[in-house]
DNA sequence: TTCTTTGCAAATCGTTTGCAGCATG
DNA sequence: CATGCTGCAAACGATTTGCAAAGAA
């Protein structure tokens, strides 16, 4: 995610206001490496902003999606997670108890601009699912033991 | 997404019964590159199927997820969507009007695996967000027109 | 002042649940 | 025959909507 200032002048740029709500949002988002839902930012942000409705935040996260500021994706978990960080990285995240951890991702080759027709590519996300080491031990357990 | 005699195999192999459900809501996933939302699988199967619950449907799917034989992900337009195509491949997709393309990925280099820790990778998912051709110009006008 | 954004609360809609009957193995 | 699965319909919960009031430019 960009920063604080480079939001704010692209939300003047578009005729939009920085308003406090986005501020405080913009800022509980900064650096955040925990891929939290829109929940937990809720709670997050909720000290600093007692009024905050749900309806602004979900708002104010959409259009950081639409911006390509903000990822937004699925673990499998029934809700939807977010992710600032656009530093190249992928996600480990388990099918049967829906963590997610962040590895680190050698390559960062987007792919050849031939294929792209045009498309103009703002953010990449990579996710690898499985089972963590917990819950294959908990598999190995119920099924020798069925 | 394995072939339906494998995960016939599979499920009798958890103790599972292979249904009629089951088996034509496998065949309508083979080879499907279009990535349906939940919705647009349970039209696709109606006509062979008029007696199917949404319940089983999903039930279906979220089993095919955990087996890590579908593929299910965000493509922002409020739904999900999945896809049974395991073969290596990234999706672009636009921020705008949620369209998505396949695009071939050159490279499919999974993580070092000191870095996984005893995850036990079955799928990888890779999108680059952004915006379509057509969705720039549209952007580039009512920017302009403004 | 003007026009975007907020907060509220109700509405929406995709998805899940509980349970009785049914079909598979 | 035993158990897992299905269909139904209600419940659920995350996200969105509409509108009047508030605040940024």
């Amino acid at each position: 995610m960009n920063t604080v200032d480079a939001l704010s002048e692209l939300v003047r740029a578009q005729g939009g206001k920085v308003t406090s709500q986005r501020l405080i949002i913009w800022r509980a988002l900064a650096d955040d490496k925990t891929h939290p839902t829109a929940e937990a930012i809720y709670q997050r942000v909720k000290p600093q902003l007692p009024s905050l409705s749900p309806a602004t935040l979900y708002s104010v996260l959409n259009e950081l999606v639409e911006w390509g500021e903000l990822r937004r994706f699925d673990a499998g978990d029934g809700s939807i997670h977010f992710d600032p960080d656009t530093a190249p990285h992928a996600e480990l995240i388990c099918l049967r108890c829906h963590r997610v951890r962040d590895i680190p991702t050698s390559r960062a080759q987007p792919p050849r601009s031939g294929d792209l027709e045009g498309f103009r590519v703002l953010t990449r996300s990579e996710q690898y699912y499985g089972y963590c080491a917990e819950c294959l031990a908990a598999l190995a357990t119920s099924a020798s033991g069925a």
